[in-house]
DNA sequence: ATGAAAGCGCTAACAA
DNA sequence: TTGTTAGCGCTTTCAT
């Protein structure tokens, strides 16, 4: 079977094409007996416009695209989840693309964005990639290109972040407040600007308050919990999780050591505040949340369509959420 | 800036649009030196197809649409990342769409996906969803609808689910194994037909076995921590948990009583596998892999839109994953 | 080897 | 209040 459309509902009815068109869009000019009478119509041969044809002639596609590093992942999962809710609200659709950290992927989702016509993109950058050109070739194309969490180093671009400095202190503060002696402290990837600045902000508070603090990088939960495992025998009375991932690996380490928190061992963690959840006592941790990151980025994003041509350089606050591992 | 379009690319080239468009898609007729000026000519101008005039010519729009509860979650974030991968690799796009179990959402998700033309449609349905009309009059219009994991009961659709039935029954067979005693059993919303299967199939073995069986159904992980707070004063001496969110709870209340895993108590899950190895002993789980599924589903979808009229209704596999937990 | 022209479904300026 | 028409960007048949 076809699809209904507008010529169809014209032949049946007798009335032309643009009657119809207008009846259906509630157009001023058009009277009420036809209105109800077209509608009845459309609705019982589901008629549904055709967002290609209507791109067409507006030249606006009300389609949005996001790339992030993964979908699986306990941060993007909810940026995501927030965006297609926001899109929604505002009759527009979400394409999901990933780039699974590779920079040539990214740039074949672009690519993508650009043939679908996107109105708006939103992207988290690879660890790899080393020019933004392609994404702003799309922006020179007045399409809004949103960078959020991992964004490019450049200036002149939208960019949503979480507070990482922000986010880095009140773990430290936490830590120095308990008087805690000695700190694991375990990062990510070192090449990514989210690390170096969580790494600066918390060893620097550390030498500070001359609290010894071993500093490790961790690829996966996995690297995590072996190196917690490693250094717990230096007996630290802390540990600080630069992320999610790391937490997961440091607390298989503990359990495996049946350590009570807070008692035997404090732990906090920079989270998006599921995993902390999953354990008992929870996990204190400082929040960065993924659907307030999306919020403000859907925000800049319909700004920015509606004429506004402002630079967004955002942040989200971070904030203290207290569990009882601490 | 505007977009390049073939009309462009033949007005600097001096060559008519019919021979640009063929010179892109490397037709044998054109000669090899307008293909390569051509070529050129749309690289540095960026052009990129505008999908939507070619589906106006082709009926074609390599977009996929694909409707889940919510993206947030175990299970179907691995799904839509593995959708999103074999769309990719196939040359379409994915459009995701989440219904947050609201029958009404799930209705205006699918008339977003006719006005978008999807070429085919993966879906998860609501408990709530009485009638899978609206997804059959998208079937009519020849775009296949692949239901998964939450599928109707009605026969004559593409369904692709886990094995239900065989996850539980491994996971009670083992319990019998374990010569488990008196058992508390966790189960979801039990309007979802997946939580019948998942219940009758459990305690019918547990009967058969003359294993006491507390059944008890919780909606959320909340309410799986609070029923198991409960039932733990009856001393089971284990505890199966229906899914990942059930196991969450579970394990919360588990850890509050500082019980030892598997002496103190054996706990065992029908899971997607990522939650299972957060614990330390990992938890024993049925593995009921996202990404078997969605590969399974993209095939059916494939096929299906490759002419093949089989109706296909098929179960993933699930097995056995040992962990430290019984 | 290349070009002309029609038409996909829709909107909107202009006409009636 | 309704109709006519042009044109968005593309593919493809039919010329040349």
């Amino acid at each position: 079977m076809n699809n209904t459309t507008l010529k169809k509902l014209s032949e049946i009815s007798g009335l032309s094409i643009s009657t119809v068109s207008r009846a259906l869009k509630n157009h001023p000019d058009i009277s009420e007996k036809t209105k109800s009478l077209i509608n009845e119509l459309a609705d019982t041969l589901d008629y549904e416009p055709n967002v290609n044809a209507v791109y067409l002639r507006t030249k606006h596609t009300r389609l949005f695209g996001v790339i992030v590093p993964s979908i699986s992942n306990f941060f993007y999962d909810s940026v995501i989840a927030t965006l297609e809710v926001e899109s929604r609200k505002n009759n527009y659709s979400l394409m999901i693309l990933q780039s699974g950290d590779d920079p040539n992927i990214e740039i074949a989702n672009i690519k993508l964005c650009h043939q679908n016509r996107v109105s708006g993109l939103f992207a988290c950058i690879t660890p790899e990639t080393k020019s933004i050109e392609p994404f702003q070739k799309l922006a020179e194309l007045d399409v809004p290109v949103i960078f959020f969490d991992k964004v490019p180093d450049s200036s002149g671009c939208h960019k949503i972040c979480v507070a990482d400095e922000q986010a880095a202190s009140l773990a430290a503060n936490l830590i120095v407040e308990k008087q805690k002696k000695k700190v694991l402290a375990l990062f990510e990837n070192s090449k990514l600007l989210i690390t170096k600045k969580r790494h600066e902000t918390f060893t620097e508070i550390m030498r500070t308050h001359g609290i010894e603090c071993i500093s490790e990088f961790a690829l996966n939960h996995y690297e995590a919990e072996k190196l917690t495992d490693a250094f717990l025998n230096e007996k630290p009375d802390a540990i600080f999780c630069m992320t999610d991932e790391i937490l997961t690996g440091v607390m298989k380490s503990v359990q495996k050591r049946h350590l009570q928190l807070p008692d035997d061992i404090g732990v906090i963690a920079i989270s998006n505040g599921f995993i902390p959840t999953l354990y008992y006592p929870q996990i204190t941790y400082i929040e960065t949340s993924g659907e307030k990151l999306a919020e403000l980025a859907f925000q800049s994003m319909m700004t920015t369509l509606s004429g506004n041509t402002t630079i967004h350089d955002e942040m989200i606050d971070s904030r203290l959420v207290a569990g009882g591992s601490m």
